[in-house]
DNA sequence: AAAAAGAATGATAGCGCTATCATGACAGCG
DNA sequence: CGCTGTCATGATAGCGCTATCATTCTTTTT
């Protein structure tokens, strides 16, 4: 059999993009001196890294973090996972989460459950395929799939938003206790008609969560604990249209103890539209702590919940752990605060 | 030399990682015949593909998107880029874009310039690297590095928010006209004594453009077109202390066209705090039609911009475009909405 | 001055997957 | 019957980078 040498090698493929072996010959060095220059620099020579990064700027040279992982099995890629983007609060957490993570270096993959934790499960196998360097997902809850795929997962895992006993790292509060607070505080006011009101309260367990606790409060005083549920995700519509719905089925209502501050902000616009005091008519509380809460008239009382330090939180423990140092806590209570306004 | 063949070889690296070729002789099928089975599987037998999806289910194999996208030189991120994520305008977008693209099996890496064109180059290098196959980014506007590197980039490039002549593809609304409408209300309206309020407009140059277009139609008024800046970000906070401002330097202000929403409904709501009738002693005006604005009384005079809605053209622009359709219009106007409150 | 340790660089062999080409089996057809 | 075409599958060779080990040369130690 013999060989033909002019014969076109088969398998070619092509690509214009610069690699770093053009840049290791343009420098003159060999590709892995190159590799290291750009992210070793302590393990090459001045001269050698100079070298290096003028080839780079010469042929403009875009680093190919895929192949970078692929031979690294690593990569500065961190998932995010979060059940909804129209609730401000976790878009709060993500910057939180961003801008320090961006700082060091870290990419956010984004994904969106949208309060479905079979998509959630999708998500995360998508990206553990990935590689990615650590995983962030919001709350402690997960199908049995994906409680199974994570438990195997060698990668730092950060389960964010309420606190407990989570998988690995947990940045969060107490969601139970924020509930006892803002009933604690109606009872103290003398209102003994409440109801709470959330909105798709099975997906949003954690308002589920704080009505446990509203619940427990009102129940220790020997007061009932009605709660009317919304159809539609919490927002200043749903909020505003859900007053007629509460004194339809409870007309004594003196005070309503709303799921999230969307809610309340949008209920108290309404009840001034419709000409009723707030306070003295009827008193609305809410949780979150979102800006609008604070400039509305009367002020919104509200449980102020610390997202964007959450998030930030979150992120500083995943960057200690991941640069190798001991994580000692890996639970982190953010807490909350009661913020007295002149709606209650 | 003689060789020593129980030398444990030396190039070694671990992963109990399930791989493909592990899938592939558990269903007894080479690699690439388990490869098409999970990507290309009308290329395949049934029966071969039911074994091979059977040996993934049975052995819990996650695909490794990352040897896969150098293999192919292909993947499925997408990299989104914007300039903040404390403006909500820009989350929408980002939303409207992912509920597109998740929903075609695309993930979003995400980034955030802070309104930095450096940092926004960083970020397009970044994620050149990750070999994503379509970049969205908002705003026409990049520096010069980013567009040269993006000039010579194969893949698809999305550039919302503002319509105009860009690299590649183009979603996004009229800023200057937007600006023209609102001052052409105002000025019907009967105002002569207008200010255009904004925050950090070298940044935030959209903006700077609904101004453009504020003072042109001003001028041809004859009236004067005075701008107050404000130093910190656009937020209620921004907006309540705004009014203040705009008084000290304009005692006859007769009404403030805001560059947004935020700004807008915090001075208004600071108005109401201080007494003022608005519209009677100070008219408002504000951009984007955010909920709020519709919620607060009187409700706020704005123009509606729709944000999930460019997001989802955008996205799916760039998916017909990504399956290899050919894409006849390149530039979308989404257009805008004057939408008249009481506030003016 | 010889031995040991360190610093800088390089050769080799993959990371886990898929593009490309090759093969064998079988159908249709003049 | 041989020819072409299609279908299902496989063998091979990388994608662009870095981990690992090997080598050379310089510095330090005894």
């Amino acid at each position: 059999m013999s060989k033909d040498p002019s014969h076109t090698p088969k398998h070619r493929r092509h690509s214009d993009q610069v690699t770093l072996s053009q840049v290791a010959k343009s420098a003159g060095v060999s590709p892995i001196t190159a590799s290291r220059a750009l992210n070793n620099p302590t393990k090459v020579s001045d001269t050698t890294r100079r070298n290096v990064l003028a080839a780079v700027e010469r042929l403009g040279y875009v680093p190919n973090l895929v192949a970078g992982s692929l031979a690294s099995s690593r990569s500065k890629l961190i998932a995010v996972i979060v059940p909804s983007l129209i609730n401000s609060v976790f878009v709060e957490v993500i910057k939180g989460l961003q801008e320090t993570l961006e700082a060091e270096g870290y990419q956010i993959l984004l994904g969106n459950t949208d309060y479905d934790l079979d998509r959630e499960y999708q998500l995360v196998r998508t990206f553990l395929g990935w590689s990615c360097s650590a995983l962030v997902t919001a709350g402690l809850r997960h199908n049995k799939a994906c409680h199974k795929l994570l438990a195997n997962w060698e990668h730092p895992i950060m389960e964010v938003m309420e606190l407990g006993k989570g998988m690995d790292l947990n940045v969060g509060l107490d969601h139970v206790a924020a509930g006892r607070c803002m009933a604690s505080h109606l009872v103290d006011k003398g209102y003994r008609d409440i109801v709470y009101v959330g909105a798709r309260l099975a997906q949003d367990y954690r308002a589920s969560m704080r009505y446990e606790g509203h619940k427990a409060v009102l129940q220790a005083h020997g007061i009932d604990a009605p709660i009317v549920e919304l159809d539609t995700l919490g927002s200043l519509k749903a909020g505003s249209e859900s007053l007629d719905q509460v004194f339809a089925q409870h007309p004594k209502t003196q005070a309503i103890h709303f799921a999230n501050d969307d809610l309340a902000a949008g209920a108290l616009l309404a009840a001034q539209r419709q000409g009723l005091n707030v306070p003295n008519d009827i008193a609305i509380a809410g949780f979150n702590g979102l800006p609008l809460g604070q400039h509305v008239t009367p002020q919104l009382t509200t449980i102020l919940s610390p997202r964007e330090e959450m998030g930030r939180l979150a992120a500083k423990e995943l960057i200690r752990r991941l640069s190798g140092k001991n994580v000692v806590r890996r639970q982190h209570d953010v807490g909350f605060k009661l913020q007295l306004g002149e709606s209650t």
